[in-house]
DNA sequence: AGGCCAATTGACGAAAAAGTCAATTAGGAG
DNA sequence: CTCCTAATTGACTTTTTCGTCAATTGGCCT
Protein backbone atom coordinates (compact mmCIF):
# COMPACT_ATOMS: atom_id res chain seq x y z
CA UNK A 1 0.00 0.00 0.00
CA UNK A 2 2.94 2.27 0.84
CA UNK A 3 5.13 2.19 -2.07
CA UNK A 4 3.78 -0.88 -4.47
CA UNK A 5 5.73 -0.05 -7.15
CA UNK A 6 6.06 -3.39 -9.15
CA UNK A 7 6.53 -1.33 -12.03
CA UNK A 8 10.28 -0.56 -10.99
CA UNK A 9 12.05 -3.36 -12.74
CA UNK A 10 15.53 -3.61 -9.85
CA UNK A 11 18.24 -3.07 -11.95
CA UNK A 12 20.01 -6.16 -13.05
CA UNK A 13 23.16 -7.14 -12.87
CA UNK A 14 24.99 -8.83 -15.21
CA UNK A 15 28.28 -11.04 -15.15
CA UNK A 16 27.82 -14.11 -17.31
CA UNK A 17 30.86 -16.65 -15.22
CA UNK A 18 29.09 -15.38 -12.04
CA UNK A 19 25.58 -16.20 -13.30
CA UNK A 20 27.20 -19.40 -14.70
CA UNK A 21 28.64 -20.70 -11.43
CA UNK A 22 25.99 -19.75 -9.47
CA UNK A 23 24.10 -21.96 -11.49
CA UNK A 24 25.86 -24.89 -11.34
CA UNK A 25 26.07 -24.82 -7.82
CA UNK A 26 22.47 -24.62 -7.69
CA UNK A 27 22.44 -27.43 -9.71
CA UNK A 28 24.73 -29.57 -7.64
CA UNK A 29 22.08 -28.91 -4.99
CA UNK A 30 19.43 -29.83 -6.53
CA UNK A 31 20.64 -32.55 -8.36
CA UNK A 32 22.25 -34.16 -5.13
CA UNK A 33 19.14 -34.03 -3.51
CA UNK A 34 16.75 -35.36 -6.01
CA UNK A 35 18.82 -37.32 -8.65
CA UNK A 36 18.57 -36.37 -12.63
CA UNK A 37 14.64 -36.81 -13.45
CA UNK A 38 13.64 -35.01 -9.56
CA UNK A 39 15.60 -32.20 -10.51
CA UNK A 40 13.65 -29.33 -11.20
CA UNK A 41 14.92 -26.71 -13.54
CA UNK A 42 12.52 -23.86 -12.01
CA UNK A 43 13.97 -24.48 -8.35
CA UNK A 44 17.87 -24.25 -10.18
CA UNK A 45 16.82 -21.32 -11.24
CA UNK A 46 15.25 -19.64 -8.85
CA UNK A 47 17.56 -20.68 -6.31
CA UNK A 48 20.15 -18.81 -9.15
CA UNK A 49 17.99 -15.90 -8.98
CA UNK A 50 17.94 -16.16 -12.95
CA UNK A 51 15.25 -17.12 -15.14
CA UNK A 52 15.15 -20.98 -16.02
CA UNK A 53 15.30 -20.34 -20.31
CA UNK A 54 18.88 -18.78 -18.87
CA UNK A 55 19.75 -22.40 -18.15
CA UNK A 56 19.03 -23.39 -22.02
CA UNK A 57 20.75 -20.14 -23.51
CA UNK A 58 24.40 -21.42 -20.93
CA UNK A 59 23.85 -25.07 -21.28
CA UNK A 60 21.39 -26.07 -24.32
CA UNK A 61 19.66 -28.72 -21.69
CA UNK A 62 19.40 -30.51 -18.84
CA UNK A 63 21.24 -33.19 -19.47
CA UNK A 64 24.00 -30.46 -21.07
CA UNK A 65 23.48 -28.67 -17.42
CA UNK A 66 23.88 -32.28 -15.45
CA UNK A 67 26.76 -32.85 -17.76
CA UNK A 68 28.37 -29.99 -16.96
CA UNK A 69 28.41 -30.02 -13.04
CA UNK A 70 29.59 -33.37 -13.18
CA UNK A 71 32.74 -32.43 -15.27
CA UNK A 72 33.38 -29.80 -12.84
CA UNK A 73 33.35 -32.05 -10.09
CA UNK A 74 34.99 -35.47 -11.41
CA UNK A 75 38.05 -34.43 -12.72
CA UNK A 76 39.17 -32.29 -9.27
CA UNK A 77 37.97 -35.74 -6.80
CA UNK A 78 39.95 -37.84 -8.94
CA UNK A 79 43.09 -35.71 -9.28
CA UNK A 80 42.47 -35.74 -5.06
CA UNK A 81 42.39 -39.17 -5.33
CA UNK A 82 45.80 -39.79 -6.53
CA UNK A 83 47.37 -37.43 -4.46
CA UNK A 84 46.10 -38.80 -1.31
CA UNK A 85 47.61 -41.61 -2.63
CA UNK A 86 51.21 -40.44 -3.72
CA UNK A 87 51.21 -38.55 -0.48
CA UNK A 88 50.97 -41.32 1.07
CA UNK A 89 53.57 -43.29 -0.41
CA UNK A 90 57.13 -41.87 -0.38
CA UNK A 91 57.91 -45.23 0.51
CA UNK A 92 56.58 -47.02 -2.29
CA UNK A 93 59.86 -47.27 -4.66
CA UNK A 94 61.86 -49.46 -2.24
CA UNK A 95 59.50 -52.23 -1.72
CA UNK A 96 59.73 -54.90 1.06
CA UNK A 97 63.12 -53.46 2.10
CA UNK A 98 62.95 -52.75 6.19
CA UNK A 99 59.40 -53.34 7.97
CA UNK A 100 57.49 -50.69 9.14
CA UNK A 101 57.33 -50.05 12.99
CA UNK A 102 53.77 -49.61 14.74
CA UNK A 103 54.49 -46.08 15.38
CA UNK A 104 55.02 -45.89 11.47
CA UNK A 105 51.55 -47.57 10.97
CA UNK A 106 50.17 -45.63 13.11
CA UNK A 107 51.39 -42.13 11.14
CA UNK A 108 50.42 -43.75 7.97
CA UNK A 109 46.62 -45.02 9.04
CA UNK A 110 46.63 -41.27 10.85
CA UNK A 111 47.37 -39.69 7.66
CA UNK A 112 45.35 -41.83 5.49
CA UNK A 113 41.89 -41.55 7.92
CA UNK A 114 42.35 -37.66 7.66
CA UNK A 115 42.58 -37.41 3.77
CA UNK A 116 39.44 -39.69 3.66
CA UNK A 117 37.26 -37.69 5.96
CA UNK A 118 38.48 -34.63 4.99
CA UNK A 119 37.23 -35.86 1.43
CA UNK A 120 33.81 -37.13 2.46
CA UNK A 121 33.18 -33.97 4.01
CA UNK A 122 34.06 -31.36 1.05
CA UNK A 123 32.48 -33.50 -1.72
CA UNK A 124 29.33 -34.93 0.07
CA UNK A 125 27.11 -33.09 -2.46
CA UNK A 126 28.96 -34.63 -5.60
CA UNK A 127 29.38 -37.87 -4.47
CA UNK A 128 25.28 -37.73 -3.77
CA UNK A 129 24.68 -37.48 -7.27
CA UNK A 130 26.87 -40.31 -8.32
CA UNK A 131 24.81 -42.19 -6.15
CA UNK A 132 21.49 -41.16 -7.73
CA UNK A 133 22.66 -41.56 -11.05
CA UNK A 134 24.00 -44.53 -10.46
CA UNK A 135 20.48 -45.64 -9.34
CA UNK A 136 18.69 -44.24 -12.57
CA UNK A 137 20.41 -42.89 -15.22
CA UNK A 138 23.29 -44.88 -15.71
CA UNK A 139 26.32 -45.11 -17.55
CA UNK A 140 28.35 -41.87 -16.11
CA UNK A 141 28.96 -42.83 -12.51
CA UNK A 142 29.64 -46.53 -13.72
CA UNK A 143 31.86 -45.64 -16.19
CA UNK A 144 33.72 -43.01 -13.43
CA UNK A 145 34.10 -45.51 -10.86
CA UNK A 146 35.12 -48.03 -12.82
CA UNK A 147 37.53 -46.27 -14.86
CA UNK A 148 38.67 -44.16 -11.90
CA UNK A 149 37.93 -44.84 -8.36
CA UNK A 150 38.45 -49.11 -8.63
CA UNK A 151 42.29 -48.37 -9.38
CA UNK A 152 42.85 -45.83 -6.68
CA UNK A 153 40.81 -48.84 -4.56
CA UNK A 154 43.05 -51.74 -5.92
CA UNK A 155 45.98 -49.70 -5.37
CA UNK A 156 45.43 -49.43 -1.18
CA UNK A 157 44.48 -52.84 -0.95
CA UNK A 158 47.41 -54.05 -2.50
CA UNK A 159 49.46 -52.11 -0.35
CA UNK A 160 47.90 -53.32 2.67
CA UNK A 161 48.87 -56.77 1.18
CA UNK A 162 52.04 -56.33 0.69
CA UNK A 163 52.07 -55.05 4.20
CA UNK A 164 50.34 -57.91 5.75
CA UNK A 165 53.08 -60.33 3.60
CA UNK A 166 55.73 -58.19 5.65
CA UNK A 167 53.86 -59.13 8.66
CA UNK A 168 53.17 -55.60 9.21
CA UNK A 169 49.74 -56.05 10.09
CA UNK A 170 48.07 -59.05 11.57
CA UNK A 171 47.51 -61.60 8.90
CA UNK A 172 43.68 -62.27 9.25
CA UNK A 173 43.30 -58.60 7.99
CA UNK A 174 41.08 -59.26 4.59
CA UNK A 175 42.48 -55.67 2.21
CA UNK A 176 38.73 -55.24 1.22
CA UNK A 177 36.93 -55.64 4.06
CA UNK A 178 39.15 -52.96 6.03
CA UNK A 179 39.33 -50.48 2.96
CA UNK A 180 35.32 -50.63 2.51
CA UNK A 181 35.11 -50.59 6.52
CA UNK A 182 37.03 -47.53 6.27
CA UNK A 183 35.55 -45.58 3.59
CA UNK A 184 31.87 -46.46 5.28
CA UNK A 185 33.20 -44.72 8.27
CA UNK A 186 34.65 -41.81 6.73
CA UNK A 187 31.74 -40.97 4.76
CA UNK A 188 28.37 -41.97 6.54
CA UNK A 189 27.85 -38.76 8.60
CA UNK A 190 28.20 -36.46 5.48
CA UNK A 191 26.34 -39.03 3.11
CA UNK A 192 23.93 -39.97 5.63
CA UNK A 193 23.64 -36.53 7.59
CA UNK A 194 19.90 -36.09 7.64
CA UNK A 195 19.66 -39.26 9.37
CA UNK A 196 22.75 -38.85 11.43
CA UNK A 197 21.52 -35.62 12.55
CA UNK A 198 18.46 -36.80 13.79
CA UNK A 199 19.85 -39.23 15.86
CA UNK A 200 22.77 -37.42 17.38
CA UNK A 201 22.50 -34.08 17.66
CA UNK A 202 25.81 -32.60 16.24
CA UNK A 203 27.31 -30.27 13.40
CA UNK A 204 29.15 -32.88 11.17
CA UNK A 205 31.20 -30.19 9.57
CA UNK A 206 32.46 -28.51 12.48
CA UNK A 207 35.80 -28.53 12.99
CA UNK A 208 35.83 -30.51 16.62
CA UNK A 209 33.41 -33.37 14.92
CA UNK A 210 35.91 -34.01 12.14
CA UNK A 211 39.02 -34.13 14.47
CA UNK A 212 36.93 -36.67 16.65
CA UNK A 213 35.89 -38.60 13.61
CA UNK A 214 39.00 -38.74 12.39
CA UNK A 215 41.10 -39.87 15.73
CA UNK A 216 37.76 -42.59 16.07
CA UNK A 217 38.55 -44.37 12.88
CA UNK A 218 41.74 -43.75 13.15
CA UNK A 219 41.69 -45.78 16.22
CA UNK A 220 39.49 -48.36 15.37
CA UNK A 221 41.06 -49.28 11.59
CA UNK A 222 44.80 -49.05 14.26
CA UNK A 223 42.92 -51.59 16.52
CA UNK A 224 42.18 -53.88 13.80
CA UNK A 225 45.28 -53.87 11.81
CA UNK A 226 47.98 -53.83 14.37
CA UNK A 227 49.45 -57.12 16.11
CA UNK A 228 49.00 -55.87 19.68
CA UNK A 229 48.00 -53.08 21.33
CA UNK A 230 50.78 -50.08 21.88
CA UNK B 1 3.24 -59.71 -40.51
CA UNK B 2 2.85 -63.62 -39.30
CA UNK B 3 0.27 -63.70 -36.65
CA UNK B 4 -0.26 -59.58 -36.02
CA UNK B 5 -3.71 -60.57 -33.93
CA UNK B 6 -3.45 -57.00 -31.95
CA UNK B 7 -7.66 -57.02 -31.33
CA UNK B 8 -6.93 -60.19 -29.25
CA UNK B 9 -7.62 -58.71 -25.51
CA UNK B 10 -5.78 -61.67 -23.64
CA UNK B 11 -7.66 -62.45 -21.28
CA UNK B 12 -7.12 -60.65 -17.60
CA UNK B 13 -6.80 -61.53 -14.72
CA UNK B 14 -7.96 -60.39 -11.77
CA UNK B 15 -6.96 -60.27 -8.34
CA UNK B 16 -7.34 -57.19 -6.17
CA UNK B 17 -5.05 -58.33 -3.30
CA UNK B 18 -2.20 -59.52 -5.59
CA UNK B 19 -2.26 -56.16 -7.77
CA UNK B 20 -2.52 -54.17 -5.04
CA UNK B 21 0.72 -56.02 -3.81
CA UNK B 22 2.83 -55.87 -6.86
CA UNK B 23 2.06 -52.21 -7.40
CA UNK B 24 3.18 -51.62 -3.63
CA UNK B 25 6.21 -53.84 -4.56
CA UNK B 26 6.93 -51.61 -7.82
CA UNK B 27 6.18 -48.40 -6.03
CA UNK B 28 9.04 -49.19 -3.74
CA UNK B 29 11.28 -50.34 -6.05
CA UNK B 30 10.48 -47.35 -8.21
CA UNK B 31 10.75 -44.39 -5.03
CA UNK B 32 13.79 -46.23 -3.85
CA UNK B 33 16.06 -45.35 -7.10
CA UNK B 34 14.38 -42.38 -7.77
CA UNK B 35 13.10 -40.57 -4.90
CA UNK B 36 9.22 -39.05 -4.64
CA UNK B 37 9.40 -36.11 -7.31
CA UNK B 38 11.54 -38.50 -9.67
CA UNK B 39 9.03 -41.00 -9.41
CA UNK B 40 7.01 -41.75 -12.42
CA UNK B 41 3.64 -43.33 -11.90
CA UNK B 42 3.87 -44.66 -15.48
CA UNK B 43 7.07 -46.67 -14.82
CA UNK B 44 5.17 -48.16 -11.32
CA UNK B 45 2.10 -49.03 -13.20
CA UNK B 46 4.49 -50.81 -16.46
CA UNK B 47 6.30 -52.89 -13.63
CA UNK B 48 2.87 -54.10 -12.03
CA UNK B 49 1.57 -54.98 -15.57
CA UNK B 50 -1.25 -52.59 -14.96
CA UNK B 51 -2.38 -49.06 -16.20
CA UNK B 52 -1.82 -46.36 -14.16
CA UNK B 53 -4.92 -45.17 -13.46
CA UNK B 54 -5.19 -48.24 -11.38
CA UNK B 55 -2.93 -46.55 -9.26
CA UNK B 56 -5.21 -43.84 -8.88
CA UNK B 57 -8.49 -46.44 -7.88
CA UNK B 58 -6.25 -47.71 -5.20
CA UNK B 59 -4.52 -44.91 -3.37
CA UNK B 60 -5.68 -41.69 -4.70
CA UNK B 61 -2.77 -40.06 -5.85
CA UNK B 62 0.77 -40.89 -5.61
CA UNK B 63 0.92 -39.26 -2.47
CA UNK B 64 -1.38 -41.65 -1.53
CA UNK B 65 0.97 -44.33 -2.85
CA UNK B 66 4.07 -42.86 -1.23
CA UNK B 67 2.50 -42.78 2.09
CA UNK B 68 1.47 -46.71 1.82
CA UNK B 69 4.74 -47.95 0.74
CA UNK B 70 5.96 -45.89 3.81
CA UNK B 71 3.53 -47.53 6.21
CA UNK B 72 3.72 -51.31 4.66
CA UNK B 73 7.70 -50.50 6.31
CA UNK B 74 7.95 -48.23 9.08
CA UNK B 75 5.81 -50.52 11.52
CA UNK B 76 7.52 -53.57 10.70
CA UNK B 77 10.99 -52.46 11.15
CA UNK B 78 10.82 -50.42 14.05
CA UNK B 79 9.61 -53.56 15.31
CA UNK B 80 12.31 -55.36 13.94
CA UNK B 81 14.76 -52.84 15.64
CA UNK B 82 12.88 -53.26 19.32
CA UNK B 83 13.16 -57.10 18.80
CA UNK B 84 16.90 -57.16 18.07
CA UNK B 85 17.29 -54.96 21.15
CA UNK B 86 15.11 -56.85 23.19
CA UNK B 87 17.22 -60.19 22.32
CA UNK B 88 20.25 -59.10 22.82
CA UNK B 89 19.80 -57.73 26.51
CA UNK B 90 18.39 -60.88 28.77
CA UNK B 91 20.90 -59.50 31.06
CA UNK B 92 19.35 -56.10 31.49
CA UNK B 93 17.00 -56.21 34.51
CA UNK B 94 20.22 -57.01 36.79
CA UNK B 95 22.76 -53.77 35.97
CA UNK B 96 26.27 -53.55 37.69
CA UNK B 97 26.18 -57.05 38.98
CA UNK B 98 28.95 -59.13 37.79
CA UNK B 99 31.08 -57.94 34.94
CA UNK B 100 30.95 -59.46 31.76
CA UNK B 101 33.92 -61.79 30.54
CA UNK B 102 35.70 -60.88 27.53
CA UNK B 103 33.80 -63.89 25.68
CA UNK B 104 30.68 -62.85 26.88
CA UNK B 105 31.44 -59.16 25.21
CA UNK B 106 32.62 -61.21 21.83
CA UNK B 107 29.14 -63.23 21.63
CA UNK B 108 27.38 -60.23 22.60
CA UNK B 109 29.39 -58.34 19.58
CA UNK B 110 28.68 -61.11 17.27
CA UNK B 111 24.78 -61.04 18.02
CA UNK B 112 24.57 -57.68 17.38
CA UNK B 113 27.03 -57.37 14.08
CA UNK B 114 24.88 -60.17 12.67
CA UNK B 115 21.51 -58.62 13.60
CA UNK B 116 22.73 -55.60 12.29
CA UNK B 117 24.03 -56.76 8.70
CA UNK B 118 21.37 -58.81 8.31
CA UNK B 119 18.81 -55.89 8.92
CA UNK B 120 20.44 -53.67 5.92
CA UNK B 121 20.80 -56.51 3.31
CA UNK B 122 17.22 -56.86 3.73
CA UNK B 123 15.59 -53.58 3.83
CA UNK B 124 17.94 -51.66 1.71
CA UNK B 125 15.16 -50.43 -0.69
CA UNK B 126 13.08 -48.81 2.55
CA UNK B 127 16.24 -47.17 3.76
CA UNK B 128 16.90 -45.63 0.30
CA UNK B 129 13.17 -44.51 0.20
CA UNK B 130 14.14 -42.72 3.89
CA UNK B 131 17.25 -41.17 2.86
CA UNK B 132 15.55 -39.91 -0.17
CA UNK B 133 13.05 -38.38 1.83
CA UNK B 134 14.85 -36.78 3.87
CA UNK B 135 16.31 -34.65 1.45
CA UNK B 136 13.62 -33.43 -1.01
CA UNK B 137 10.37 -34.08 0.86
CA UNK B 138 11.23 -34.22 4.50
CA UNK B 139 8.62 -34.61 7.44
CA UNK B 140 7.81 -38.22 7.25
CA UNK B 141 11.43 -39.58 7.67
CA UNK B 142 12.60 -36.67 10.06
CA UNK B 143 9.69 -37.56 12.52
CA UNK B 144 10.10 -41.59 11.89
CA UNK B 145 13.75 -41.40 12.82
CA UNK B 146 13.16 -38.69 15.76
CA UNK B 147 10.53 -40.33 17.10
CA UNK B 148 11.59 -44.30 16.89
CA UNK B 149 14.80 -45.09 15.91
CA UNK B 150 16.71 -42.34 18.11
CA UNK B 151 15.59 -44.08 20.86
CA UNK B 152 16.66 -47.11 19.87
CA UNK B 153 20.21 -45.36 19.40
CA UNK B 154 20.02 -43.93 22.49
CA UNK B 155 19.82 -47.10 24.39
CA UNK B 156 22.73 -49.13 22.72
CA UNK B 157 24.78 -45.94 24.14
CA UNK B 158 23.89 -46.19 27.12
CA UNK B 159 24.27 -50.18 27.47
CA UNK B 160 28.07 -49.31 26.10
CA UNK B 161 28.33 -46.16 28.26
CA UNK B 162 27.04 -48.84 31.11
CA UNK B 163 30.04 -51.26 29.97
CA UNK B 164 32.72 -48.55 29.88
CA UNK B 165 31.37 -47.79 34.04
CA UNK B 166 32.16 -51.40 34.43
CA UNK B 167 35.56 -51.37 32.91
CA UNK B 168 34.34 -53.87 30.27
CA UNK B 169 35.26 -52.33 27.44
CA UNK B 170 38.12 -49.69 26.98
CA UNK B 171 37.37 -46.25 28.49
CA UNK B 172 38.49 -44.22 25.84
CA UNK B 173 35.56 -45.35 23.57
CA UNK B 174 33.69 -43.07 23.18
CA UNK B 175 29.76 -44.98 22.31
CA UNK B 176 27.86 -42.67 19.57
CA UNK B 177 30.99 -43.00 17.61
CA UNK B 178 31.31 -46.37 18.29
CA UNK B 179 27.57 -47.36 16.67
CA UNK B 180 27.91 -44.75 14.14
CA UNK B 181 30.75 -46.91 13.00
CA UNK B 182 29.30 -50.26 13.46
CA UNK B 183 26.40 -49.00 11.49
CA UNK B 184 28.19 -47.30 9.07
CA UNK B 185 30.48 -50.64 8.20
CA UNK B 186 27.10 -52.79 8.27
CA UNK B 187 24.62 -50.73 6.02
CA UNK B 188 27.75 -49.43 3.18
CA UNK B 189 27.51 -52.48 1.03
CA UNK B 190 24.07 -52.15 0.46
CA UNK B 191 22.96 -48.77 0.52
CA UNK B 192 26.10 -47.98 -1.99
CA UNK B 193 25.53 -51.25 -3.65
CA UNK B 194 26.28 -49.93 -7.01
CA UNK B 195 29.28 -48.39 -6.23
CA UNK B 196 30.57 -51.02 -4.17
CA UNK B 197 30.12 -53.83 -6.62
CA UNK B 198 31.78 -51.47 -9.02
CA UNK B 199 35.04 -51.57 -7.28
CA UNK B 200 34.63 -54.73 -5.95
CA UNK B 201 32.94 -57.28 -7.86
CA UNK B 202 30.97 -59.35 -5.03
CA UNK B 203 27.37 -60.29 -4.98
CA UNK B 204 26.90 -58.30 -1.27
CA UNK B 205 23.64 -60.52 -1.32
CA UNK B 206 25.35 -63.59 -1.43
CA UNK B 207 25.54 -65.77 2.05
CA UNK B 208 29.44 -66.01 1.62
CA UNK B 209 29.71 -62.14 1.76
CA UNK B 210 27.01 -61.49 4.57
CA UNK B 211 28.94 -64.04 6.80
CA UNK B 212 32.16 -62.57 5.63
CA UNK B 213 31.32 -59.31 6.25
CA UNK B 214 29.56 -59.77 9.65
CA UNK B 215 33.24 -61.99 10.76
CA UNK B 216 34.93 -58.68 9.51
CA UNK B 217 32.94 -56.19 11.45
CA UNK B 218 32.67 -58.32 14.47
CA UNK B 219 36.39 -58.30 14.88
CA UNK B 220 36.78 -54.86 13.67
CA UNK B 221 34.63 -53.62 16.55
CA UNK B 222 36.26 -56.27 19.21
CA UNK B 223 39.10 -55.28 18.46
CA UNK B 224 38.17 -51.52 19.35
CA UNK B 225 36.71 -51.85 22.47
CA UNK B 226 38.26 -54.99 23.98
CA UNK B 227 41.13 -54.12 26.94
CA UNK B 228 43.37 -56.22 24.96
CA UNK B 229 43.83 -58.63 22.52
CA UNK B 230 41.90 -62.43 23.31
C1' DA C 1 28.61 10.21 -25.63
C1' DG C 2 26.86 6.82 -28.47
C1' DG C 3 26.29 2.32 -30.15
C1' DC C 4 26.97 -2.56 -30.30
C1' DC C 5 27.07 -7.14 -28.36
C1' DA C 6 25.63 -10.42 -25.37
C1' DA C 7 23.38 -11.42 -20.92
C1' DT C 8 18.88 -11.72 -19.40
C1' DT C 9 14.10 -11.66 -19.58
C1' DG C 10 9.00 -12.78 -20.23
C1' DA C 11 5.82 -14.83 -22.87
C1' DC C 12 4.83 -18.68 -25.70
C1' DG C 13 4.60 -23.72 -27.41
C1' DA C 14 5.52 -28.69 -26.87
C1' DA C 15 6.06 -32.70 -24.27
C1' DA C 16 5.45 -35.37 -20.36
C1' DA C 17 3.37 -36.55 -16.29
C1' DA C 18 -0.62 -36.63 -13.04
C1' DG C 19 -5.29 -37.17 -12.47
C1' DT C 20 -10.50 -38.11 -14.19
C1' DC C 21 -14.27 -40.76 -16.06
C1' DA C 22 -17.31 -43.65 -18.42
C1' DA C 23 -17.27 -48.08 -20.38
C1' DT C 24 -15.82 -53.05 -20.29
C1' DT C 25 -15.64 -57.64 -18.18
C1' DA C 26 -13.87 -61.35 -14.82
C1' DG C 27 -15.57 -63.83 -11.08
C1' DG C 28 -18.30 -64.63 -7.25
C1' DA C 29 -23.21 -64.64 -5.01
C1' DG C 30 -27.75 -66.16 -5.39
C1' DC D 1 -27.00 -70.10 -15.24
C1' DT D 2 -27.60 -65.21 -14.51
C1' DC D 3 -26.83 -61.09 -12.62
C1' DC D 4 -24.28 -57.83 -10.18
C1' DT D 5 -20.31 -56.00 -8.13
C1' DA D 6 -15.87 -54.39 -8.52
C1' DA D 7 -11.38 -54.79 -10.91
C1' DT D 8 -9.46 -53.02 -14.89
C1' DT D 9 -9.09 -50.56 -18.94
C1' DG D 10 -8.50 -46.79 -22.58
C1' DA D 11 -9.25 -42.48 -23.84
C1' DC D 12 -9.75 -37.92 -22.11
C1' DT D 13 -8.47 -33.37 -19.39
C1' DT D 14 -5.51 -30.79 -16.46
C1' DT D 15 -1.13 -29.56 -14.61
C1' DT D 16 3.64 -29.48 -14.52
C1' DT D 17 7.95 -29.13 -16.65
C1' DC D 18 11.04 -28.65 -20.47
C1' DG D 19 12.45 -26.08 -24.27
C1' DT D 20 12.16 -21.90 -27.85
C1' DC D 21 12.13 -17.20 -29.36
C1' DA D 22 11.88 -12.48 -30.02
C1' DA D 23 12.49 -8.43 -27.37
C1' DT D 24 14.91 -5.77 -23.70
C1' DT D 25 18.84 -3.71 -21.56
C1' DG D 26 23.25 -3.50 -19.08
C1' DG D 27 28.13 -3.02 -19.66
C1' DC D 28 32.00 -2.30 -22.56
C1' DC D 29 34.61 -0.43 -26.53
C1' DT D 30 35.78 3.37 -29.21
Amino acid sequence: MTNAAPAVPARRERNAVETKRRLLEAAEEEFAAKGYSGARLGNIARAAGVQHALIHHYFVDKDGLYREVLARGLGAITAEGWDILERLAPQRPRRSKKVMSPADIRALAEAFITSLVDFYATHGALLRILRHEADEHGSVAREFVEANVRPQFDEICARLDEMRARGEVRDDVRSRHLVISAVAMACYPFLEEPFVTRVWPVDVHAPEFLAERKREIAETILSRVLPSRT
